[in-house]
DNA sequence: TTAATCACATACCGATCGGTATTTATTACT
DNA sequence: AGTAATAAATACCGATCGGTATGTGATTAA
């Protein structure tokens, strides 16, 4: 690990926490033990390490979703694999400051465009590919084809963020537990073909 | 309306729109033309400012619904009002920041344990009025003995602020529109006792 | 009429902000 | 061994931060 991931592996965790602003350089240093010389050494700007340390909270806590998924074969088979790693997306995130998708959505809207934008891109990536996943599965007769994909993928994904954002209000990851069993058996059962 | 309200009034949606940190003294001295003599006249500190802010924020964007349901007979009723208070919460917020709730909630958690405290509180309360409103409903029969009141409220609220989370992200009120649609037409029917 | 009070403005405080120029130590190459 | 390149430390910059002490003009009460 050379000097700009050691930076990354520190700061980011501070970063999700903490927020864009909330975070600053002293806090940075004081983090890593290294001096804002080596920092500015490293990454040209403060919103360049923030955009960085974004995009290693994303593939610490989403790209491994987006693999699993990938890997995992049938349409319903695809939806369970992310209603399961949800269960214990609690417990992957709630030290790193919650879902980094939700804090810089939240956080970067209004005062750092190019953030938010990375963060948006994402959840655009994350609705598209549901939306996929149920298309698919109504092409190849796993999913009952009168199922709205778009609709869908909509009410899945405000589930699996609002229950993030509750399960880390509250410190309670039964909101994710109790959303995520809803979507499997309430949600995704609707889905199926009904057997003749 | 006194000053003190008049800077509130001005205020709240720069700190809802900008968070906490992210609102300097001098955006507020912008924002309301007058200056931090006047301020700190009107408010002790930073700190109290952002309160009362984020408490005027509530009451515009969530106290009304609170109301509303006070004044809907019928748990069924009550739920429905909820869905359709949330209809137009996007216009409602979009220009405020979006919801003051998801926002103070992300923002405060580990920098404002006071403001945090108070959007806590706000979502306990949420989850408790749907909890009950459920319950009631079984009591009256009107809803469904065995449906799990607590499981429920949280998935309901997971919904809401999922789906104005989402809707604030990509400027899409529809993200609302679709999942109030689902918790009317499923959730709330499947709490229906079946006709004899 | 004058003294006290109040609300806001002005002027200022030390601390910290993000960022940079310079220096120093280490490594790599010839 | 000597030199160039690199990486991090040090020292410093102006701007801005939240907050306060003092000044001032209007209002009120005696």
């Amino acid at each position: 690990m050379n000097t700009s991931e050691y930076i990354l592996d520190k700061v980011a965790p501070i970063f999700n926490r903490q927020g864009y602003v909330g975070t600053s350089l002293s806090d940075i240093t004081n983090a890593t033990g290294l001096t804002k010389g080596a920092i500015y050494c490293n990454f040209s700007n403060k919103e360049d390490l923030a955009l960085k340390a974004f995009r290693l909270n994303v593939s610490l806590a989403i790209t491994p979703l987006f693999k699993l998924v990938a890997v995992t074969e049938g349409s319903l088979n695809k939806l369970y694999a992310i209603t399961n790693y949800q269960r214990s997306y609690y417990d992957l995130v709630k030290d790193r400051g919650g879902c980094p998708m939700l804090r810089v959505s939240v956080d970067a809207k209004f005062n750092n465009p190019l953030l938010f934008e990375t963060a948006q891109n994402l959840s655009s990536k994350f609705t598209l590919g549901l939306t996929n996943i149920i298309k698919d599965g109504i092409l190849n007769n796993e999913i009952r084809p009168d199922i709205d994909a778009v609709k869908n993928a909509k009410i899945i994904l405000s589930q699996i963020e609002g229950s993030s954002l509750l399960s880390f209000i509250h410190n309670d990851p039964d909101f994710i537990i109790s959303t995520m069993d809803f979507i499997d058996f309430t949600i995704i059962e609707s889905f199926k073909k009904v057997k003749i």
